[in-house]
DNA sequence: AAGTGGTCTAGACCACTGT
DNA sequence: CAGTGGTCTAGACCACTTT
């Protein structure tokens, strides 16, 4: 009953999709159950089953044990905006990227990380490097990381190697959160970017999961209009 | 062999997660085979197919048919950011939402806008609505919509119904693109939100596709400073 | 040829919902 | 109570990769 280009659990979707495409199923109405889907398409539960999950899993469904499955109201969902790697992202642009590295050590923890980080120490490592994209400033990267949890951070050549590489190496990533807003860029951040006095720019703050706990902080402050790009990138 | 709190495939991915979690299978290496968890675990094979199926799903595996299952690569994956609606967020915070409706009607394209939309026809609809959340304004609307996929569009009360939800029921959304970055306030976007001169704004610009062609481009001016909140926040 | 993932079946038991 | 989704099994056939 296999043997087929499009798998029948596909297509038991398609037949589902179909139906709340055209309307005939709106926002908030049951759909047929599993049970009525095996007798109305001749596959098995299992099958069924599959293409109902994976249909709210990218939430067109959403259901309910015991009492049923209901097409989803989609005017109240996200949608998903990528935060990706600025140094890989310049590369795909075929542009050069560098790493100039500010300084790069120890420092006792900063009151405004604490809310974010609980070392174990009472320091945490640091480094604070400016990305260059084909010579111009393009993001500061304000980094704090837990020596817990990547115990060789002072000894990576920064300019080289990316601070994400080196943690994604050291400790897999468990969960990412973003903060994303916008700022009028405060003094230091200026200078470093060479942005007028005055001049915006974004802020996105990000903390690592690592090995169960936060395990690095860091600050991204993106020069606001040389960043008119599709999407916004950080790590 | 269920009735458990956790089901067993659940059992099956932390078997996996702890593997890769304390560097006994690092990126790029095989991880064991559905056969083999099978014999491992005692369970059957569905139940680790959908063990594995779903951690390649969340980017932690990944799978080449014949060959084998490895752990991922997660150095240069992108992480989703939400781009959520704001009504339904003040909502679910508890507050109260209320949209103000500045302007709504017909304009000629503007220069800037038919970057972005190609209507057939010279006009377009336009709205200008600020979104207040407890009184406070809290974004700017500014939305272009081609009458060809919205011909209700003037009919709408907008400070009842969001443009987004009427979008939704007009033509379903095929692809949205958003554009993310920072500015500093222009005094009419200022004055609207209440922004102090030269105060950061993020500016953020939506352009949905329908049916098979760009329909709507709308640029979001949530206040910076009162944005502090995790994810960004349009539609 | 042996191993791998991809899919599918025809049953089953469970907790829960709704009438 | 019948119906629903949630899970699980022990098989099976297939196309593909690896040795």
């Amino acid at each position: 009953m296999s043997t087929a280009a499009t798998p029948l659990y596909e297509k038991v979707k398609a037949h589902v999709l179909k139906r709340i495409r055209s309307g005939e199923w709106r926002p908030g109405a049951r759909v047929h159950s599993e049970h009525e889907l095996v007798r109305e398409l001749n596959v098995s539960r299992m099958t069924a089953n599959r293409a109902m999950r994976e249909l709210v899993q990218s939430g067109v469904l959403s259901r309910i044990a015991g009492s049923g499955t209901y097409v989803a109201d989609l005017r109240s969902a996200g949608h998903p905006l990528q935060i990706r790697n600025i140094a890989a992202e310049i590369k795909e642009r075929g542009h050069v990227h560098r790493a100039q590295v500010v300084s790069h050590g120890r420092v006792a923890v900063p009151a405004e990380v604490r809310a974010h980080l609980k070392p174990r120490g009472r320091e945490l490592f640091h480094s604070l490097v400016v990305h260059h994209e084909n010579g111009v400033p393009l993001q500061l990267e304000d980094r704090y990381v837990d020596p817990a949890v990547a115990p060789g951070y002072l000894d990576l050549d920064l300019s080289e190697v990316t601070a994400h590489e080196y943690l994604m190496e050291a400790a897999p990533l468990e969960r990412v959160e973003h903060v994303v807003r916008a700022i009028v860029a405060p003094a230091r951040v200026a200078s470093h970017l060479r942005l007028a006095p005055g001049e915006a720019a974004l802020l996105i703050e990000r903390t690592t999961w690592r090995r169960g706990r936060p395990a690095s902080f860091a600050r991204r402050d993106p020069a606001g209009a040389r960043f008119a790009r599709r999407g916004v990138f950080a790590q």
